[in-house]
DNA sequence: AATGCGGGGTT
DNA sequence: AACCCAGCATT
């Protein structure tokens, strides 16, 4: 039941396509970033929207440029500076704990995925953003943001949870399997949260209409409401 | 599998 | 007032 390759092209010429004039722009989307700042990124990036990171980017990473400043800072100072940002209690208690195994560790990331994950704060998503950003592979973010835009484009998951589902782990690996991995993985970000929202999704100026199973569903849906 | 964490913006 | 946001650790 896994959608056809020829599924796949087309999502992947399309996003691409529409990513081409709709890019965000953001500070860890810069070139020559650190191992610290993609990682550090995508910390701050959890249960957090972009542009409140974007806000506040350039502070943290003035407060605080290496694995080292981190460390060796107290948990009440590293707690103000993620004040807005949200989960800063718990963030800063991680962050450091992250800090200290790096620092511990020579501030060397492992290769190896099954060693990544062994790292404090590198669950599933960031040690795939870690394999992605770091090691160049073709590797999905897979995050709600994602989920929401591959299950609504080519039909909804079985498992509760993201991060166990085989059909979302294997279809988000086959449309992010291309050259530009790292433009698709941002393209389908952005195109979550500018076009397919969560609660009000765009479609009225999508681009996938014609292909979308969710728009395909509610435009049917609107038709039957209409003929009574 | 379920729950807590959290300020800030959107509906 | 309720919902959502580039998740993770703990139970």
């Amino acid at each position: 039941m896994e959608p056809p390759k020829k599924e796949i092209r087309l999502f992947q010429l399309t996003i691409l396509s529409w990513f081409k004039s709709n890019a965000r722009q953001f500070q860890w989307r810069a070139l020559g970033l650190s191992i610290y700042q993609i990682v550090i990124s995508e910390v701050l990036l959890q249960r957090t929207k972009a542009e409140t990171v974007s806000k506040n980017y350039d502070i943290f990473f003035k407060r605080y440029p290496d694995w080292n400043s981190l460390n060796n800072s107290n948990i009440c100072d590293i707690e103000n500076l993620l004040f807005p940002f949200g989960l800063y209690r718990q963030r800063a208690q991680r962050l450091k704990a992250l800090a200290k195994a790096m620092v511990e560790n020579n501030v060397l990331l492992p290769n190896e995925r099954s060693l990544i994950e062994k790292i404090p704060l590198m669950g599933q998503y960031i040690a795939n953003a870690v394999e992605l950003l770091v090691f160049k592979r073709n590797i999905p973010l897979l995050d709600v943001n994602m989920a929401r835009v591959l299950e609504r484009y080519f039909g909804p998951r079985k498992l509760k949870d993201i991060r166990f589902d085989p059909y979302l782990k294997f279809l988000s690996r086959e449309v992010v399997d291309h050259i530009k991995s790292k433009e698709i993985n941002w393209a389908i970000l952005d195109f979550a949260a500018l076009i397919c929202q969560s609660r009000k999704p765009k479609c009225p100026i999508c681009v996938f209409q014609k292909t979308c199973q969710y728009h395909l569903k509610i435009y049917n849906l609107d038709l039957d409401g209409h003929q009574e």
